[in-house]
DNA sequence: ACGTAACGTTACGCGCGAGTAAGTTCAATT
DNA sequence: AATTGAACTTACTCGCGCGTAACGTTACGT
């Protein structure tokens, strides 16, 4: 190859771009720095140079994947909407993040919850979303009127993003589907429903 | 130690008890044969003698944990029942099984899932549930005389699988919750639905 | 045009843990 | 009580892969 000497704030990122692809074909532990190192057009004391130990290259482009997912959600699901079309706008964000980052997306999940010394960081985020859809879901709630135990709005919350996380796996492993279709199959599961389902009643977006 | 020597079947299943221990308190690769065979009461060539090698040895408790989980639920959801009742039985049996073996469920999902390996064996199980899973639910709306798109019956219960396992490893890091809620809680989500939610609508078990 | 600092390399040290060879002790069978 | 084989041990080998020391090379400011 023997390409051109780069900047280092290029060469950080194509560093990211490699460790995102080999942590996800080989999981943390098979992965080797010497791939990485390879990928990034590099050799490997570069990359210690630029990032550090294994773990921390590991925690950098977790926390990258993780800030551009949790971008591109927020961006979409405004809070003024009414509920859900902020779940609906917020689900196909998500799941076009997944389908456009596979491999960023297993990073994220498959390796680092499984990981004691990473579980911390991606538990963390976890929660957060999930807090966030409790409370916008309480937020919809007392517009209704309603009250509901707190433990209850949590594992509602905790339903959807573990729903979505699944679907989520499916559809990076179904190049062909479209992320909008899956958030509409998500729709109908989580918003309507099994009894709903069972009734004939589906949810269809208003706006396509 | 030094305790009595034992026959072989009983010290197999020793070992399997020890790797499930020490493979869900490590994971996989940070395990090492030394900790099982010391916690099963015994030096390391018994490990690989009876169990082969740690790839084997993985294998067979997580095949273990897993007909044990398969079991247990089977043995609940009846298909007779109706459907929401089927449904749940089957999330409470699930719950149970979780909260007694909160070891073994790690092995299953955080571990086996996310290694190239392994993952294989697990997807094939998970698969089967969800095939399972969708089958009933299909029964239930031809009762109704309703016909739904094979891929949104499966979109719909991967989605109940999803949470599920959402709902079971939050139950896994919180000992004093009753398994029998946390499935009442899950029924109100996805039997439910949030849109039924905002109405005020609950599910409830009716025999308790 | 030349010094220097950032970019980059080759080649190794070293610990850890999977797997094994060779030998020892106990308990059941004859 | 001798035998035999299953249960069990100690004490290694060996390769893999993280992390680094020591050494080149190219761009760029002056």
């Amino acid at each position: 190859m023997q390409t051109k000497r780069l900047p280092r704030a290029v060469r950080e990122q194509q560093m990211l771009d490699a460790a995102v692809r080999v942590f996800s074909k080989r999981g943390f532990h098979a992965a080797n720095m010497d791939e990485i190192a390879e990928l990034s057009g590099v050799s490997k004391p570069m990359v210690y140079a630029y990032h550090g130990t294994k773990d921390e290259l590991f925690l950098a482009t977790l926390r990258r994947e993780c800030s551009r997912l949790i971008e591109h959600i927020i961006a979409l699901a405004d809070a003024s909407l009414p509920p859900d079309q902020q779940l609906w706008r917020g689900l196909k964000g998500f799941f076009e993040f997944v389908g456009a980052h596979r491999d960023g997306w297993s990073v994220l999940y498959r390796q680092a919850r499984s990981l004691e010394a990473f579980s911390a960081e991606v538990t963390d985020m976890r929660r957060n979303i999930i807090q966030v859809i409790a409370h916008r879901l309480d937020v919809a709630l007392q517009l209704e009127g309603r009250q509901v135990r707190p433990e209850d709005l949590a594992a509602q919350a905790l339903s959807l993003v573990g729903a979505s996380e699944s679907l989520a796996d499916w559809l990076a492993d179904h190049p062909e589907e479209d992320p909008g279709r899956t958030a509409t199959r998500l729709m109908n599961a989580i918003w309507m429903g099994a009894e709903q389902l069972l009734q004939g009643k589906t949810w269809k977006p208003q706006t396509p």
